[in-house]
DNA sequence: ACGCGCCCCTGACCGC
DNA sequence: TGCGGTCAGGGGCGCG
């Protein structure tokens, strides 16, 4: 589920959960889970036993929960298939289980963080917390940009960083250190609606055409994640393993050859990046 | 320093 | 039915 509004989602239902609770039993099934934590699966079991979550944060693709009595938290990364699922605690081995941490929630009692993840992409990791302007992140993602929902992010200083770069504007949308939380999906969506197209160099965009893109790629995330996230098939789910709405919402991702709902011209898809970009010829033209 | 291509991994789907 | 190729929401790394 991995970008901005699917991880919202997930942190979200986390949240109510996880927060308070007591981490009373952890175990690693697979040790690729642990590729963001170094010190190997020991050491992350130790850094978790008998410890207590205390809030539920997230930047960008990276959700957090911080731990009490020392400045570290949970880190998880989804990559392209992780989920975090909520279950009772006699819940059978998922599929693709990776991590299982048990808790003890004061008002809720026992239930179990399911880390399950498909491609292996995604991982959790122990990381301490260190200051970034009027908040705190793990040291794993102080390099990441603040994303457009948080109310610190830089308006003016993301104009800035447009103005700098010569790359085609969606590699820039993509680019998690100019501006987080955007993927594939997210990148093509806010680039339609604001009638950009995908190559255009950034720092030829005008003030103007950044910040409609900026306004547009807000809007898009919160219908977003309004609508619970996009799911295409059973990987994209939130906590309780239920999918997302947002995929009929789609008008350029995913519709190569069908008509644009703006002006009825094919959408076209194109190789992008190891990836493919989806976008209208006629409302996105080249300039 | 940067921008870009490649790689990590599993599974679904398609055409032959 | 089986097999090989292609594709998928991620990011990191090494090269030029």
């Amino acid at each position: 589920m991995p970008e901005l509004p699917e991880v919202e989602v997930v942190r979200a239902g986390l949240a109510p959960a996880a927060v308070g609770s007591l981490i009373t039993a952890v175990s690693v099934l697979d040790e690729r889970a642990l590729t963001r934590h170094t010190p190997g699966p020991a050491d992350f079991v130790a850094r978790l036993e008998g410890r207590t979550f205390t809030d539920a944060a997230r930047r960008g693709k990276f959700l957090w929960l911080p731990l009490d009595s020392d400045d570290s938290a949970l880190i998880a990364h989804l990559g392209m298939s992780g989920q975090m699922l909520l279950r009772s605690p006699d819940a059978v081995t998922e599929r693709h289980e990776r991590i299982r941490i048990s808790i003890e929630h004061p008002l809720h009692g026992e239930l179990a963080i399911v880390f399950a993840d498909q491609r292996t992409f995604g991982s959790l990791a122990v990381d301490h917390l260190v200051v970034d302007g009027p908040t705190a992140v793990p040291t794993q993602v102080a390099h990441i940009a603040r994303d457009p929902m948080d109310p610190h992010f830089d308006d003016a200083g993301f104009r800035v960083a447009l103005r700098r770069r010569s790359s085609a504007i969606k590699r820039v949308l993509l680019d998690q250190q100019v501006i987080s939380g955007v993927g594939n999906i997210y990148a093509d969506e806010s680039l339609w609606a604001a009638r950009i197209h995908p190559e255009t160099p950034a720092s030829s965009l005008s003030t103007q055409s950044v910040s409609r893109l900026l306004a547009e790629v807000r809007t898009v995330l919160a219908k977003a994640l309004a609508e619970g996230g996009t799911s295409f098939d059973a990987q994209y789910v939130n906590v309780n393993g239920q999918a997302g709405y947002f995929a009929h919402s789609l008008n350029a991702y995913g519709r190569g050859g069908q008509p644009c709902p703006r002006c009825g011209t094919p959408i076209r898809r194109e190789a992008f990046m190891n990836r493919s970009s989806h976008y209208c010829p006629r409302c996105q033209r080249r300039r």
